[in-house]
DNA sequence: ATGAAAGCGCTAACAG
DNA sequence: CTGTTAGCGCTTTCAT
């Protein structure tokens, strides 16, 4: 492969000229750029950006970093869209960015990164204590997506859990619901957490509280959420709406009314979060609440070029609106 | 951050002595071993990937492109489970993976990648052939997915599209249907192709043929899937199966029977593509092949490795055999 | 506006 | 087994 040197010999310059000619075209004489140009063309030119970023210190690469309980890490009907933001809002500055999922037997992932020298890192999901810190004390921009870390420096995108949730209960209280039961993901503590905590201060708001016997934690599968909500809905007195959080457990939550023998939305109402592909899918289709993923994508992507630019970032948490979708199931 | 020097320095041995500790322990006495190993805790070294990858030419990097007609990108049904094992067989033997979506309007974005000297690229779907070449020409090892090229020593994974088709049509007539109807995803022209003629052949197996108003294309959307469906079996002698050669089309095709008043499966058959996780949020949960992408993730990676040891592959298409997944809607 | 020289952090012969 | 030397391809002062 040619290198400026041998552009330099067959121009009859300087390597520096070259050099200049690239990256700083202004201070080179338009004959000579020309000349520079039409033969780095001859000669298929490309440069090494590995080279550069020695120079430099940037290397203009971002790693997306998603942790391994999160099943499907990639196609994962919430991280997954994320993904695809961050993806296009990266490549939109030019820049390129690793995929990578972090998992208890992989350490050394996180490592490989480090000493590729990326220029900043999301986290989607959990992060484990370790891992964030080894790139924190390296100065490399970080943000977590969906979580929140003990420093209370470090950036973090977030969906408006309670806005979200709220949103749902008041839709479902405005269609006279007040027997309101929920299944919750077990996801990570802190989404978890969030998502409840939105749960009991949104029917507070109505003077409402749920019954025990209506609130229940299931894996996020359409199978575990199926046995989850045949128990809550098979008691003697079930309620009359279920909030999901996320899709996949509503599908679950719909098929177990089904089984039941009740209509949806007529016997019981029941709402999905992520609004993802699963949600027209269904029969009824799901009313969910969009997460705005590619706001969140964006948004994390700014907080590293922002961190990257020397920004000093003082609203270090951004909390991402969502958008109730009504469909057909509640 | 500490380097090399600064560990040999601090452990008074040469700079030389320091990197063959890490790059071949074996030539280095042990004492002297323990004695840098430990300075570079001490020091937090970490290697700088880039400045090795200067010298030894490697990278340790692979691309997987994913080109940008193949909406959603990351969560496409299909490629998005490829990526996922791709990622998972990347990151197992300690290499690191940029994702990138290509399309018209980024070149940029593959040159960008040439420039940060990757090892192998993986592109999935469609390949403009201008990048193609470029990656060819620089000697740069690839990997079609899903997708073939006129340069016959190009390596390609495939899904098995005959032998997926035809599970399908053999179970279909197996049920005793005998006018079996299809519609195709607007997909790459090479993948439309492929599934139209394996759909044709096995029907012709069996002395079949499909008539002409019962094959349709569609976009792989569930809106424009129902409205194909529904003119095909809004006929007056509808076919009594459909095969749709991907899930979310299977999903629409479904929505259209019923809003047709027909059963699925007893009025008609509906088998999908993909064996997503929309088959079983659907009701009824659909028939689907599954094109065992893991084998297909796993697949694409080896032969890169393959190619970076420098082995001359003689069987350079590798066509992953598919396995048909029975639910309820066929 | 251009060139010469120094050096980014590392590996890879080659001596010893 | 270890140190010396010479780069990898590029940017960046500092002169000219």
């Amino acid at each position: 492969m040619a290198t400026i040197i041998d552009i330099a010999r067959v121009a009859g310059v300087s390597k520096s000229t070259v050099s200049r000619a690239f990256t700083n075209p202004g201070a080179v004489k338009p004959r000579t750029l020309e000349l520079i140009s039409n033969t780095a063309q001859e000669l298929n030119y490309m440069p090494n950006a590995l080279a550069r970023a020695m120079i430099t210190k940037k290397t203009e690469t971002f790693a997306f970093i998603i942790h391994k309980e999160q099943f499907p890490v990639i196609t994962n009907p919430f991280y997954g869209q994320i993904l695809e933001s961050v993806v296009e809002h990266t490549g939109g500055k030019g820049y390129s960015l690793y995929i990578s999922s972090s998992g208890s037997l992989r350490e050394y992932s996180f490592n490989t990164l480090l000493q590729k020298q990326v220029d900043g890192v999301i986290f989607a999901s959990y992060t484990e204590p370790k891992m964030l810190q080894s790139f924190l004390q390296r100065h490399i921009p970080v943000v977590l997506v969906n979580s929140r870390s003990e420093d209370t420096d470090v950036c973090s995108v977030l969906t408006d859990d309670h806005g979200g949730i709220g949103q749902v209960v008041d839709y479902l209280v405005k269609k006279k619901h007040r027997d309101i039961g929920i299944i919750e993901g077990r996801f990570t503590q802190f989404i978890y957490n969030r998502r409840h905590q939105a749960f009991l201060q949104a029917l507070k708001k109505y003077g409402l509280e749920s019954k025990l016997c209506y609130m229940a934690a299931a894996d996020a599968t359409i199978h575990d959420s199926y046995n989850t909500a045949c128990d809550i809905l098979g008691g003697t007195h079930p309620p009359t709406a279920l909030v999901c959080t996320n899709d996949t457990i509503a599908v679950g939550a719909i098929k177990a009314a089904h089984s039941l023998g009740l209509k949806v939305p007529g016997d019981v109402a029941i709402t999905g979060y992520d609004n993802s592909s699963l949600c027209t899918a269904c029969e009824p289709a799901i009313t969910s609440v969009d997460a705005n993923t590619r706001d969140m994508g964006a948004a994390a992507v700014d907080f590293l070029f922002r961190q990257i630019e020397g920004e000093e970032i003082s609203t270090v948490t951004e909390t991402v609106k969502t958008r109730l979708v009504e469909r057909e199931s509640a």
